[in-house]
DNA sequence: GTAATAGTTATCGTATACGATTTCGTACTC
DNA sequence: GAGTACGAAATCGTATACGATAACTATTAC
C-alpha cells in the first residue's frame, strides 16, 4: 500500500506529461505528479491547487486529481479546506517543529531496527556518500549536499524490517522536502557537525553497538538540526515554535 | 456512539467536530460511518467493502464513499486492491507485530512528552481507572477492561504537545481496535501485569522521573503485550511474524 | 473426471454534469 | 468616503453514466 517512492526530486524532471504509464491508474499518476511538483519546489508552500486546473494540466478529469489531493492531505503535504480548496502546506515553524520532532523519533527507531541488518557494503557506501558531503561543504553545494544527505540516511534505514515505521520516515522526509536545504543554507555550522555525526553513527553500527545507543544517536542527530534551526531563528518565530498552544498563523 | 471515532481526527487540525453530528460533508459522514463500523466490529476483518453497497446503505453516491475508503486505507484500516475492491484489514500477525512495534515507539514518545504536563488530577483519574481495571480482572469483563485501558492511556498522552505524534498514536489504537480485547482474552495473565505496569507508570510520572525513563517504561509496557501475544501464538504464526524478509508484494 | 476456455456478471475507475458554496467585484446607502 | 448589500464568477461537492478490468460460471475438449 504505502509508497516507498522517495522522491529525490531533482532528476525526475517532473515533465508536464504523466504518460510514463507507471501504474496505469490515473489517480496514482496524479498523486505522483502533484507530489513531485511539491517536493521539487514547482508548487511552493501556499500555492493554490485548483482541481480543474491540475486536471487539465495532467490531461485527466478532476475525480482522480481530487483523490490524489486528499491523499497528499493525509500525508500533510497539502492543506485542504472544505468548499475552498487545497494549498501546499506552508513552512510554519510550529509545523516544522512537530515534523522534526516526530521524525527524530521514528527515524531513530528505524535506524536502530535497521542496524543489525546493515552490512559492511552498506556502511562503505554510506561512508563514501558522507565523504562526498564533506566535499560539498568546501564547494558550498547545498543542493547536492541535501540529496547526498538523503542518500546517506536511506542507507541507514532502508533495511528497516517494519514497513510502517519506514513509511512514517518517508512521510517525514517528504514533508521536509520543500525546505530541505534551508538548514544548510541558514545554519552553515550545522552541516559540519552533521557530517561528523554521520561518521559517528557509522562507527556505532560497525561496532555492533546496542539498539538503544544507535537510536539515541540517530535521534540526537536530528534534534541537533532542529535546535540549530531554532537557535538561528528570530525570537518571535522561536516563541511560536515553543508555544504549543499558539494557533495557526493565517498566512497569505 | 463510538467515542474513539470522534476523538480521532485525520490531520493535525484540532477542529474535528464530528461529535456534533453532521459535518455537512457526505464524504466525512461516510468516513465516520465506515470507520465506526470497523472499530465497533460490525465490519470484521476480511469483510468486503463494496462501494455501491455502502453508498446505498448510507444514502449517498459512490464518490464520497470511495474517498472515505481511501482515507481509511491511508490509516491502515482497510486494504484496497486496484480493480478488485476494498476489504477490512485483517488480523495478519505480521501486521499486528508492525502495528504494535510502531505504537510502542510513538506511544512511548507521546507519553514521555506528555508527562511534564500531567497534573495531579490527571494522575488521580488515571489511577481510579486503573483500579476499575483491576476489578474487571476479577469479574472477567474484557470489554469494559479494554475500554478502561484506552481511557487510562488517553490520560497519559492526551496532553501530548505534538499533534503529529498524537495522531499517530490514535491511528495505532484504531488499527488495534477491532482486535483490542484479544490480548486479554487469549493471554489472561498479561492483563494482571498490565495493571501493575500502569501503576508503575503513574509512579514514575508522579515522582517527576526523566523523560527517558518514562518513555522506556511506556514502550516496554506495550512490548510486553506484544511478547505475550507472540508467546501464546502457534509457531507458524510466530514465524510469519518474525520473518521480516518479504513484506513486498510483487504486484503488476 | 479434469482442465482449459469462452462468455457473463459484478465491481471498479474515470469522465461528465450540475447543484452548492464561497469569494470577489460592483453598486448603493448612510 | 466608508461600509454594506447584492450579484456574478469561480470552485468545490456529489450524482450519474459508462468504459475497463477482474472474478465467476458454464461449456467443451481431452
Amino acid at each position: 500500500m504505502t509508497e516507498t517512492a522517495t522522491a529525490t526530486g531533482t532528476s525526475t524532471g517532473a515533465a508536464t506529461r504523466i504518460g510514463t504509464g507507471a501504474t496505469g491508474s490515473k489517480s496514482e499518476q496524479a498523486y505522483a505528479a502533484v507530489k513531485a511538483r511539491i517536493v521539487d519546489g514547482t508548487y511552493t508552500p501556499g500555492y493554490r491547487l485548483v482541481l480543474a486546473k491540475i486536471a487539465e494540466d495532467l490531461g485527466v478529469s478532476v475525480v482522480p486529481v481530487r483523490e490524489a489531493i486528499r491523499r497528499l492531505e493525509a500525508e500533510g503535504l497539502v492543506k485542504f479546506e472544505r468548499n475552498v480548496g487545497a494549498t501546499v502546506s506552508g513552512i510554519d515553524p510550529t509545523e516544522y517543529l512537530y515534523t522534526m520532532q516526530t521524525l527524530s523519533i521514528v527515524e531513530g527507531a528505524a535506524t536502530a531496527l535497521s542496524a543489525p541488518l546493515i552490512g559492511e557494503a552498506d556502511v562503505a557506501r554510506a561512508r563514501a556518500v558522507n565523504e562526498e558531503m564533506r566535499e560539498c561543504l568546501q564547494h558550498f553545494d547545498p543542493v547536492r549536499f541535501t540529496r547526498l544527505n538523503q542518500d546517506f540516511h536511506s542507507v541507514l534505514f532502508e533495511h528497516c524490517p517494519n514497513p510502517h515505521i519506514l513509511d512514517l520516515v518517508h512521510r517525514g522526509w517528504n514533508r521536509l522536502a520543500s525546505l530541505r536545504s534551508s538548514t544548510f543554507r541558514f545554519v552553515p555550522g550545522r552541516a559540519h557537525d552533521s557530517v561528523d555525526e554521520h561518521e559517528a553513527l557509522l562507527r556505532l553500527i560497525e561496532t555492533g553497538a546496542g539498539a538503544d545507543d544507535i537510536e539515541k544517536a540517530a535521534r540526537l542527530h536530528r534534534s541537533a538540526t532542529l535546535d540549530a534551526y531554532l537557535a538561528h531563528t528570530p525570537a518571535a518565530v522561536q516563541a511560536a515554535a515553543t508555544d504549543h498552544t499558539a494557533p495557526q498563523t493565517p498566512q497569505q
